[in-house]
DNA sequence: TAAATAAATTTCAACTTGACAATAACTAAT
DNA sequence: ATTAGTTATTGTCAAGTTGAAATTTATTTA
C-alpha cells in the first residue's frame, strides 16, 4: 500500500469477477464445467461459469453464487479454493477485468445442471480442453490448464481425490480416479498398501460394498479420514499405454 | 463471466493493488521487509510493500514497480509468484479495494534499502511477525502468515531456497537456510546425502570455499542445477530444541 | 606435529518402493 | 454342488531410501 494523500478519485476503476473450474469424473473421464456463451466477445466460445463480484461481496461468496445462479451447484461441502488471479490488461477486450480463479472437486454430475441461467452448461473432458481444439473464451485456456495442473499435484500429497465421491469409495474406485486424472495405471497392490501405511488418511466404514454383477471379492468401504496429507506423496509415474 | 448485456456502468468500481512480501536471510534469520505506514489508516502500523496497479498495467509488472519504487529492489532475477488475492469488503476502511499478493525470496539485503519512497522500510524477524506482537495494517497479517507457509512448503520440494544466494553456496550454508526457515535442525550427513543423490538438483562449480578462519575443511560449492524439484520431498520433522 | 574444526563419506538397521505372486471372497455357468 | 471367472486384499522379495551416528578427509591454529 502506497502511503499518498488519500483521493477517492485516485484509483483507476477495475471491474472484478470471479470465475470456477469445477472439476468432475464421469464413468473413469475427468471433465470439467462449461458454458457456452450465447453473446459479447467470444460468442458461442466455452467459457468457466463466474461474473461480477457485487459491491460488498466477499470474493469467495461471489464465487459460490454465481456457481450456483449459473449451474445450480450449491453443494454444502465444496472444497473451493482459490487457483489464481488473472489480470492481463488485454484479457476482456471491453474494459479492464481481474479475475480470480477458484476451483473444486464435485462428485460425479452428468446432467444434473441446469435451472438458474444456465445456458448451455456442459462437463467437457478434459483430454478434449488439453487438445487444444475447443474454442474457450477470454484467458479461459491458461486458467484451465493451471487448474487440471493444481488438482494433479494436489492428489499427490492431499486428499483432495476424495472429494470425487459423494459418499464412501472402494479403494479400487478411488484408484481408478487417480488412474483418470493422471492419465496413468497404478499397480493395485501397491497403492492399496500406501494408502494403509498411514492409517488416519482414509476411514473404514466397516461396509462393504457388494460385488460387482462380474463377480469378486468385495471391497471394503472407506471415508476420508483425519489426516489430509500424505507424506512421502503419491507419484505419477508410469505413463499409460496411449488408448487406440 | 455472465453474458448480461453488456454496459460499461454496469460494473461495481474496484481498487485494484499488488503486496509483495520478500524474504530474505540475516545471519541465519529469517526476515520479512516491511514498511512502516507515515499517514492514512494504520498510522505507524507495519505494512508490506505494494500499491495500485495502473489501468494498464499487468500484475505482476505492478509488484515488480512497486517493490523497486518503495525499496529500490530490481534484481533481474527476481523469481516472484503470485501468492493469492485478499479481498474482504472490509479490509481497507476507505473503499474496497481487492490486493492480489505476491512473494519472493531475495539474497540477503540487510540495510540496502532506501531510495525511492521507502519512508521507513525494515526487515523484520519473521519470529516478530508469527508472535503476533506486531502491528500490521489491513490484513497483511494474514498474508504474511500465508506467505511464510508458501515458503516453507515450497522448500520441501522445489529449489526456491536457492535464491537466499547471489550466486554459489556451500551444503551447510544451504542447510542453514533449511535450519533457519524451518526452526528445525537437519542431520548434516543425511541433508547433503539426499540433494547428491539427485543428480541435477544442485551443480557443483568444482570451486571450494575457503574454510573457516577455525579450521576445517573447505566445502564444495554449488549453484542451483536444471532440475527445480526433488522427489520425494525433504522433511521439516524434528522440532529444534527452544532456544533460551 | 598435534589438536581442533568442519565437510564429506560410510555404516547399518529400519523402513518404503516396485514388480508381481498368492490368497480370499465373491458371481455365474455348468 | 462344483468349477471357472473375477476382483480385492495380503504377501514376498530385491532394490532403494531414511535416520542416527561413526569415520575419514582437509583444513587452521596452537
Amino acid at each position: 500500500m502506497t502511503e499518498k494523500p488519500y483521493d477517492p478519485h485516485d484509483y483507476p476503476p477495475f471491474a472484478v469477477t470471479v470465475d470456477v473450474v469445477i472439476l468432475t469424473m464421469v464413468k473413469k473421464t475427468l471433465k470439467i464445467l462449461l458454458i457456452q456463451r450465447g453473446q459479447g466477445p467470444f460468442r458461442d466460445a466455452w467459457a468457466l461459469p463466474g461474473g461480477f463480484v457485487l459491491p460488498h461481496e466477499d470474493l469467495r461468496d461471489a464465487a459460490v453464487r454465481e456457481l450456483k445462479e449459473e449451474t445450480n451447484i450449491s453443494d454444502e461441502a465444496l472444497h473451493l479454493e482459490q487457483l489464481g488471479t488473472y489480470g492481463s490488461p488485454e484479457r476482456d477486450p471491453r474494459m479492464r477485468v481481474v479475475t480470480v480463479a477458484y476451483w473444486a472437486i464435485v462428485p460425479n454430475l452428468d446432467k444434473p445442471i441446469g435451472g438458474g441461467d444456465a445456458r448451455h452448461a456442459e462437463v467437457v473432458p478434459v483430454a478434449e480442453i488439453e487438445s487444444g481444439r475447443l474454442r474457450l473464451a477470454f484467458d479461459h485456456e491458461k486458467i484451465l490448464i493451471d487448474a487440471i495442473e493444481r488438482m494433479r499435484s494436489k492428489m499427490e500429497y492431499t486428499n483432495v481425490a476424495t472429494n470425487f465421491f459423494e459418499d464412501s469409495f472402494t479403494v479400487s474406485e478411488f484408484r481408478n480416479v487417480y488412474e483418470a486424472a493422471w492419465d496413468t495405471e497404478l499397480n493395485p497392490g501397491n497403492f492399496q498398501r500406501k494408502l494403509q501405511q498411514s492409517a488416519d488418511f482414509l476411514t473404514p466404514t466397516g461396509e462393504k460394498s457388494p460385488s460387482e454383477s462380474s463377480g469378486g471379492r468385495p471391497a471394503d468401504l472407506y471415508t476420508a479420514g483425519p489426516e489430509k496429507d500424505l507424506s512421502p506423496p503419491l507419484k505419477r509415474s508410469k505413463p499409460k499405454k496411449p488408448s487406440k
